[in-house]
DNA sequence: CTAGAATGATCCATAAATAATGCATAGAGT
DNA sequence: ACTCTATGCATTATTTATGGATCATTCTAG
């Protein structure tokens, strides 16, 4: 890395990151799984759950996605089916909206 | 780190990181916003966001949940106020389960 | 078609995240 | 109450993610 002394964060983005921190942990021992073993079927360190589950911004995505696979946290209140499905709406949503913004000119689409 | 030489992930958990790249990426481009204004708004390199957007697994949950948060996306579909009382729920949830799981005798609550 | 801009990708140096370990504490179960 | 285990936290070594710069490409607007 280069600069990031440290960083600010939006409460937003606080609280979503606590909040899915918390998700991870109360469907895991609702499922009786140690930190220990979750840890284990992820892939991961112990000391990593802990902090995944204290909702650390520093942890990254894969890990605490993956940990909420395991513990069967459904991400975005979607089950697998409709997590592929979403996906497939994304993408076209995408290929409808122009490939790049123009920001020079200013033409932000809402406001008029 | 240590040792992770390249993990893996399950289908899930990458689709997921994939989902929210993709919805960061509309919302952004809905809003007629630039990767690197997106960038300097969230306090992160250009090269970053692209990497977000394109549901990289090593990307950090701050930048991600920074990023979602700037472009308007909703995590877990809920607004600002659902988020926060989504919060008090689980720490409420969390007070009512077990601090810690007995895996020796194993007793898992699902089964019998 | 042209010009300008945004995007996508690569390289390097460095700060940061992670794994591993050990230890103290708190909790569960008997 | 006692024991055994899970958890929380700190430390260190190593790996990795990130920032910054640069370049090629693709898109937009005229």
């Amino acid at each position: 890395m280069a600069k990031p002394t440290h960083r600010s964060y939006s409460r937003y983005a606080r609280e979503a990151a606590e909040l899915l921190g918390l998700m991870i942990r109360n469907a895991r021992i609702e499922r009786g799984i140690t930190v220990a073993d979750l840890a284990e079927r992820a892939g991961i360190s112990r000391g990593l759950v802990h902090r995944i589950e204290k909702g650390e911004m520093g942890s990254s995505i894969g890990a605490a996605f993956e940990a909420a696979a395991i513990v069967g946290l459904r991400l975005f209140e979607a089950d697998p089916t409709t997590l592929t499905r979403h996906l497939s709406i994304e993408r076209s949503k995408l290929a409808l909206l122009p490939q790049s913004v123009r920001t020079g000119t200013t033409r932000v689409k809402d406001d008029f």
